[in-house]
DNA sequence: TTGCGTTGAACAAACGATTGTCCTATGTTA
DNA sequence: TAACATAGGACAATCGTTTGTTCAACGCAA
């Protein structure tokens, strides 16, 4: 059993308030040298730590934090959440992981658990628009940060990718390679990112002088499985599309699938951009073409965003956006390199 | 704020105790069925859950699990995350995420940081060979298991697969095909994965009379890097070998960059093994030879280890181990298909 | 000797829940 | 009518810390 204020006070002939004191450091604390000295010897030789759930209970604030993301598996995921617990680890805060698979009841049933717990604060990347949880964690004063998706346009603290541009930028370019038809494997329009990168994609074509084709736009989830799915149907069509944007790279990667398995070669009779530059993208043959976003950033930014409300005790609506950068590769322009990861930098943040 | 039973009671008219027993469906208690359904009403409308640190405290269980592992980034822990978290999960659990990138320091001071928080069980898959800490949190009385790699051999309850068998059938693999020179990638000697793996490659060699030769063993760590530094070294030898059997995916994974980097083609040139089958193996080109095992039922057992542990109370020295299976794909034989993912059984469990 | 300022701690009240025990009205029985 | 059950809750201790307040003893000056 772990040794506690009680037993240390009776061993070392004090009140236990006293050795809480000396073991905080407490200024207020006027002490005989002597017994100081007693005490410090006692809390090293047991190694005391104080009791963090008695501790949280009397302050008020448990060190934890909670990431509520769809899917660990998804390399995009690991790596924000890696981000999160570096900038949060430092600073003395464990972090809770949940998984909801996309299911706003997974979401919500976690969030309310986590409100039980009376986590610090919560990093959520899974949330949709209009969510009325995003609307509850405000509601019930829970500190939060959302990352790589939004709920509402300006109402929460934000950190994430500007998708418009990016999802323009990975069009355009097809568009300047010559591709008259470029299809587009959709996110959910119930998600910013899904909303966004559509309308960057249809930004991009008009610009480009080419006819939005809604045949050319089909819905595919964020998964690996959606993403050869809706690939496939595409590839379906009568005047099938030369080129493909997908809405993040684990769905381009399932069109690389559906491709491969149609005998059709990447890039000669389509071309794949991706979304987000996961680790998985460059180590692809051919290498992805891909937007690049500082996925490790999202979550160490979000995580100091979070620390920062917690420790003020005051909400933010702080956003932070990153500028996307088009990374080209092999699946786009046969033979193009894979070049040394970019770091891109925040261009846009307000309040 | 949210609200407490101190509160409930004044606004039920009764003592606050007596909410407890209600919420709690307290069968000890007797009570007016009018009082009752007071209470109830209230504790629907304020959709009163208990303050779980507060709950913590008392019944000294906080419903927290926490998994130690070397970097969330490398898509098998993100697997064996999840196992944990859905077997976890549905029994109330939330569950900790640490990192610790390989380093026994950082290991040591999660470890620190999980107890004084009082987490309920710890699942540890980044242990090394006589790992201090291991034994430290058997001394803590820390319910703790073990995952893919173990601390001592029968000491610990240890989920993970036949290392021994998984690399004898890889290299043989090799070796029926023909290979005379294959090479290893070897893990740690610290680590008991990097032990056994090389020990299932040297009796392999043996049985199928070979001579090991020491210049073929290189070290390689557990990382992508690392498995193309030092399959670059395998491949600058005078006599270089032909096959390679690595000692996980992601080192197998920078072995193919490297090879691909020299100019090799695989397998024709370089045939390569890797182990565990992560997701990422089957979607390589070619795809990865590899040895299979259950990654997310390493995580699902091993927390229904825990559990159990923690709900009897009592320490177990249980040991779950899967049966490997070896899955040839194109990275040893040309054009050999991805078969479905296999579904190993546990062959050998053991008290 | 009385009074007062320090020193060096002890005391006690939270934080919010759980749970064993005790108490007070009613109604029932002898 | 006195004794006694029983129903229906109230009381209080406890989990381990933190922190504002109180307090005894001592030294010193008047």
């Amino acid at each position: 059993m772990p040794v506690t204020l009680k037993e240390l006070g009776a061993r070392a002939r004090v009140h236990p308030s006293t050795v809480s004191r000396v073991a905080n450091n407490d200024p207020s604390l006027r002490i005989a040298p002597v017994t100081r000295q007693r005490i410090e010897a006692l809390l090293r030789e047991t190694e005391y730590r104080p009791n963090g759930v008695a501790r949280g209970l009397k302050l008020r604030q448990t060190l934890v934090l909670a990431v509520v993301i769809p899917d660990i598996t998804n390399p995009f995921f690991a790596a924000l959440f890696r981000g999160v617990e570096d900038g949060a680890s430092p600073r003395g805060y464990n972090v809770l992981l949940c998984n909801t698979d996309g299911s706003p009841q997974r979401q919500r049933s976690h969030l309310q658990s986590l409100h039980a717990r009376r986590v610090d604060g919560v990093i959520l990347a899974s949330s949709f628009l209009k969510d009325p949880t995003v609307r509850w964690l405000r509601h019930q004063r829970i500190p939060y940060v959302l990352v790589n998706r939004f709920s509402d346009e300006d109402h929460d603290p934000f950190v994430g990718s500007d998708d418009l541009v990016g999802a323009r930028l990975a069009t355009a370019h097809l568009a300047e390679l010559g591709h008259r038809r470029i299809g587009h494997l959709a996110g959910k329009p119930t998600v910013s990112t899904g909303v966004l990168r559509r309308r960057g994609y249809l930004a991009a074509l008009t610009e480009h002088g080419l006819a939005p084709d809604p045949r050319l736009v089909v819905e595919s989830g964020y998964t690996e499985e959606g993403g050869a799915r809706a690939a496939a149907r595409l590839m379906a069509l009568d005047e099938r599309p030369t080129a493909i944007f997908a809405v993040t790279d684990m769905t381009a990667v399932g069109a690389f699938g559906a491709a491969r398995r149609m005998g059709l070669r990447v890039p000669e009779d389509l071309a794949i951009v991706g979304y987000n530059d996961i680790p998985l993208a460059s180590r692809m043959m051919p290498a992805l073409t891909t937007v690049h976003v500082p996925i490790h950033d999202f979550g160490s930014v979000a995580a100091r965003l979070l620390l920062d409300q917690i420790e003020t005790g005051e909400p933010s609506r702080r956003r932070v956006i990153f500028n996307p950068e088009l990374i080209v590769r092999g699946s786009t322009v046969a033979g193009a390199g894979s070049p040394a990861d970019p770091q891109a930098a925040p261009v846009f943040a307000t309040e």
